[in-house]
DNA sequence: GTCTATAGTCGGATAGAC
DNA sequence: GTCTATCCGACTATAGAC
């Protein structure tokens, strides 16, 4: 009988993972401090002192919250940064190689920031973080920020055979990033004046068309 | 002797423009909930009463920043916008003449959104109220965005002779203005990755250069 | 590990003297 | 119109029972 074990072993992990995901939503939502621990406590159904207990206070649980963002992106973009990291450390990468590996990358960066329902939270937590860094700015720079912006720009130096450190190159890529990143942060306004609900379906797709006619314009000239 | 004549009738609003010129610092770096009553009408050198007396409590002077954006942003942008918006009631405007004013538009919307370190608070007020739309948001949006972006994407139908109202002019219009803002919504990441401290002087140049090249590339063909 | 109860602080708004 | 004093609610964190 559980009753006469005490509380299962796994219990305190159970409540360390529902503090996370609620907080993921909450802080996204209200930012930190708009968040106050009594509704992360609520929505999460566990208790108010679980936060200080298993995160050492409101901070603790809003890093471990970043932490869990900069995994979770992981997982979506690994599969093209890790190739376009590979390829990029080949000397001979062509040109042509470099251009279609952009394409993937701005497909999957739209994606992600435009279409995903999923990560809505997400990236609310980390735009507010860009405007105002706090304790968690460096974990999402250093966790995932600088290798999105890295392989932009790595692809960038190829196709305008410029070295990456080219200041010029990474205010391009930064350019072009911001293309994508601009349906993220103005999100409502682009909903608003569109008159649309979201960006799912063939809406995303038209986006994505859209952002990589621009991309391919702007270094169609140099390759 | 004015001490047996009360206070002097203009103090009132002295009081309001002090507080209102505070809230857009204040509430530009913390936002609406970071930021208390306390550090406004301290900062602010008034009283804390002041706050609900003239503005009906928090909220209301946060509002009252809001139009001061507003009014700001309009005389900066006003010569520009509105020959824009002149040339565009014109239905023989030329091509090339849309091309030139997209360029000048492009060049004033970096200035003051990348450049200008006056209105730094301003746009992060803006930027905040962009990502969690809350008691600001239509003041902000028909007060400025939206003229803003209106007269970017009446050129793009121009140049693409296409009607303004298609979706694929307004999502080039945003895409083309994404490039823009996100050296304001990603400032710190950028200056982080570039090692500069600011975007001032030639560097302002440097940018408003490199995102004209894009934009010219991206209409290039069309026109 | 979880809970209740509470301490201690700070928030915004107000009443009433001047 | 401005000020002081104060109310009351909400906040985070903690102590201690279970």
């Amino acid at each position: 009988m559980r009753s006469v074990m005490g509380p299962l072993p796994e219990r305190g992990e159970a409540t360390r993972q529902r503090l996370i995901e609620v907080a993921l939503e909450v802080f996204g939502e209200f930012g930190f401090n708009g968040a106050s621990t009594r509704m992360l406590a609520d929505q999460a159904g566990v208790n108010l002192a679980a936060i200080p207990y298993h995160f050492q206070g409101k901070e603790g649980l809003y890093r471990a919250a970043a932490e869990h963002i900069v995994d979770r992106m992981k997982e979506f973009t690994a599969p093209t940064l890790g190739e376009i990291e590979q390829s990029l450390r080949n000397p001979q990468l062509s040109r042509s190689d470099a251009l279609h590996l952009l394409h993937r990358y701005t497909d999957m960066m739209a994606a992600i920031l435009v279409g995903s329902k999923e990560v809505d939270s997400h990236c609310a937590f980390v735009m507010r973080e860009h405007l105002q860094p706090g304790a968690a700015f460096d974990i999402l720079y250093k966790g995932m920020m600088r290798r999105i912006l890295d392989a932009c720009a790595g692809l960038l130096a190829v196709i305008f055979r410029q070295p990456q450190s080219d200041p010029i190159i990474n205010l391009r890529a930064s350019a072009i990033f911001g293309q994508i990143l601009i349906f993220r942060t103005s999100r409502n306004v682009m909903l608003r004046r569109l008159g649309w609900k979201d960006f799912s379906g063939d809406r995303l797709a038209l986006i994505q068309s859209i952002i990589w006619d621009h991309v391919d314009h702007i270094v169609a000239a140099k390759a």
